[in-house]
DNA sequence: AATGAATGAGACTTCATTCAT
DNA sequence: CATGAATGAAGTCTCATTCAT
């Protein structure tokens, strides 16, 4: 690509692009969970946007491109809280290191429910996107990265489906209860927390 | 707006109408599972089951009133398991019951896993078609009253959280492991239900 | 049940939006008058303004709005006919006046005879559109404020009543008169128009 | 699309096809008056007759023979009251037989006001009914005949063209005032009477 | 690049009419 | 004759996408 001859011009004309796109990925996002998928119009989104369809299109191919788009930030978003918690339970024995994980859990789910709920219930219909599929596994194969190095505090398992067994619980678990709005108090989480701790602790140990 | 019908427009009384609501309702069905919710339409509907789109409105009011009668159906074809096996459970101990539940879990969703995931991950966005909503709950107040009824085997604890705590496991368990074909030999599936077996168990003894 | 939307969609800034508009309204009544409200389909309209039916719905939300839109504008266009004749008559003498108002009415019914026909005979049915009877109040209203200030011409009468009648009797004349061809010829109209005139004249005098 | 029949199949003999045939033009009546043209589908008809959708084709081929007969049927209706008081006002002098045949077209207009007022608006987009017109050109063809056989108490006048003026005065005015409610009391329906004979005799002689 | 007017395939649904039983 | 299930053309309207300005 080459250079551009006037910096700040082109820099100007990126930022807006970038704010642009960042209002379209916002719009859409926003209309999902307000009104549901079926109402996340192309032009409507544009409308919300405040910008035109036209442009719309101007940055994203199709429909599809944009619900892709906010779910990659939203698991953007997820990561950022994951990988900042990951570290710490790496080094933390199984009770402790469980609990970290599970907090975290419900942690990333708390971070816009409704969208993920919308993005849960209503998004796998637009066909190929994996992307949360792949999101999973990768969940997945860190918690067996995790087993793998505690394997000495739990007791002689096939780590594959034990981290199967935890990973899909604790999903399950903390999607439900944040989904539902079963934990609305702090001391509920706590008990909840508590509870699917015991679960995965138990489960791998003894 | 006008309020969506799901109740079928009329019992079929005659037997060239029950053929049509049949045939109809697996047409349904088969083009859920074979292309997804949004290629069922209700022209490909009724040309898939053989009838004019006229019939289809003759017996179903809107296309949702189709899909309610799959989930229906669906349904019914759980709940005949559902009960049959229920009644073992009761009066087995807490390990041996549990392990009855879980395969009982592992057998309801081998019923028709593909048509239990279009259901399961298309199906909310058609608004208010409760029935799931219903049908789950009714699964977490039958275990809630078999953990009272063994509530001498297991730990002190608050059976509303713990009967949360193992529906939502099993299910989230069987159904992924079910879906995702991780088991497909009998041998991968006796290993699942030992594990989730030992998952719950543990999670409420001791 | 969805409440009828009859207002414009959007009022047409842009020069070509406008064309459209008069495209789809032109086409409308010319579908009307030539094949009758049956005939007049959405799609067929579109086809006939040269547009596609996403345009049409792009400004009228309903075919009922595309409807109201051609009775609004031939209201409009009698209206300017009624405007320009009606200071004149307010200052003439009861016979000379009345002769100014039925030659007007006689004008109006011939700005578009077979639309004003269709209108009349067709669209009541289109429901609350009460543009029609709205527009004939208004009619009613003028003249009985026009037999106020001439009250000292007329015999004591119920005004009420008596506007009633004229008004009545002067549209079904001239309406009649005009749709059925009964006067051709400008000699048959002013025959018509004496007639006319008379009857009212001797009702209201004497 | 085929062509419209308008006349029954057959004569119905027997008494019950007359019974059923009477079911069906009055349950076509009933609907067309409660529930407007558009509700009138001939399954809705057939239902609220009591028989079957193939009865009716039975009896009618279409669905505008349907509505021809019940249209037929208010004409006979309205012709019974006609005859009976015409005979009466054909020897009486001007002023009073006016009064006879005023009387006499509010008591037909109150026949069935709703009815006839959906057969007025609703109907004539039926295409070729000229039921409707027939019959006026009929109540014409009558009073011009009244008028020529009492010429010596009239002006010399343009016969044609007078009856065209009193027929069409006359029944617009009945017809407005007895729909639009005007004259709901019998004081109300004298006072009316008063004017348009006063009109009509007025406009008559002198 | 932005705009927004225009497109048109296709979705849902109704209803006059036919025909097998 | 009666029945009512079946038909399918046709109507209204939406929305992802394109393209002239």
């Amino acid at each position: 690509m080459r250079k551009p001859l006037t910096k700040p011009r082109k820099e100007a004309a990126q930022e807006r692009s970038r704010a642009t796109v960042d209002a379209l990925i916002a719009a859409t996002a926003r209309i999902l969970v307000r009104e549901g998928f079926d109402k996340a119009s192309t032009n409507r989104i544009a409308a919300v946007a405040g910008v035109s369809v036209g442009s719309l299109y101007q940055y994203f191919p199709s429909k599809e491109a944009l619900v892709a788009a906010v779910i990659e930030r939203h698991q953007q978003d997820t990561l950022r809280i994951v990988r900042a918690e990951l570290a710490q339970a790496a080094n933390q024995p199984i009770e402790r290191g469980v609990r970290t994980l599970v907090a975290m859990a419900v942690k990333a789910h708390r971070i816009d429910p409704k969208l993920h709920r919308v993005l849960a219930e209503q998004i796998p219909r637009v066909g190929k996107l994996e992307k949360v599929e792949t999101f999973s596994r990768e969940n997945y194969a860190l918690f067996k990265a995790y087993l793998e190095s505690h394997r000495q505090e739990i007791r002689a398992v096939d780590l594959e489906l034990a981290a199967f067994v935890c990973v899909t619980s604790i999903e399950a678990l903390t999607h439900t209860a944040v989904l539902h709005q079963e934990i609305a108090s702090g001391e509920e989480t706590e008990a909840l927390i508590d509870e699917v701790t015991r679960l995965v602790v138990r489960y791998l140990t003894g």
